[in-house]
DNA sequence: AGGCCGGTTGACGTTAACGTTAACGTCACC
DNA sequence: GGTGACGTTAACGTTAACGTCAACCGGCCT
């Protein structure tokens, strides 16, 4: 149903990447395009597995760690295993946006601190 | 007041970083302890320095962003300039950080999906 | 004296994730 | 039939943030 293929700077405009980088997750083994003639041809699965890696990458992971992602998508790889040690990643990564968003809570506070203090020292000056 | 100094690998342990760690900040000017003699002496203040460095770190700045920030710490540094651009770096962290938090979200539910038709797969097999 | 601990300075090695040429093919258009 | 725009491979370059030696020194214990 879904007709529409993608062609590598199709994608690489999308998603704002360049096609050395596209080409260079194909080179890790993440994505596996069909070929006309040399040209690569990208399905709609293809893009939602660089849709994919992308949202790993914001989130920090490696390559190495979206290959596993995806492969969560992929039926044959029904491994118990596997899922336990993403999961384990992602609640590790979800810890660690706390830890985050605690550190940035105080670097705010300090921020409004050292603003008043400019502030004061400020109002002092003009007397 | 605060009499304690500290060793290199006082504070090595502390934050768990190595002491080759500790000497690269400060061959990037992100730390300047005093010597005694050539043993390098660390004060309170730059146990400071160093959390502030280890925190910017947590949130992915680089040591260069880590060092505007220690500035904000030094009353010289009253830059208006400065403070502004530091101040949009912790708002656009914030605002990544808010994706990630999405990200997470949506992982962690498409994860639970997978669970799902894992075990109705098993379901299928035991019959 | 001998040995170990902890400190020091170079200086080269490492890793991930691309960037950057170079050198080339191929199609549509004018 | 030239000229872009887009595609290809191959291979070397880059950057940050350390790791990893090697070779050395001073102090303290026994």
């Amino acid at each position: 149903m879904a007709r529409s293929n993608y062609t590598i700077s199709d994608l690489a405009a999308e998603f704002d990447i360049t096609t050395r980088t596209i080409r260079f997750y194909e080179e890790k083994g993440l994505l596996q395009p069909e070929r006309s003639g040399n040209t690569r041809i990208y399905t709609p699965a293809d893009r939602t597995k660089l849709k994919l890696i992308l949202r790993g990458k914001r989130l920090g992971f490696s390559l190495d760690e979206s290959r596993s992602i995806i492969e969560m998508y992929d039926p044959s790889h029904g491994n118990t295993d596997q899922y336990n040690s993403l999961l384990a990643k992602i609640r590790e990564k979800r810890s660690q946006l706390e830890q985050q968003l605690h550190d940035i809570e105080v670097m705010m506070l300090e921020l409004r601190e050292a603003e008043d203090k400019a502030l004061e020292a400020m109002a002092k000056d003009k007397q």
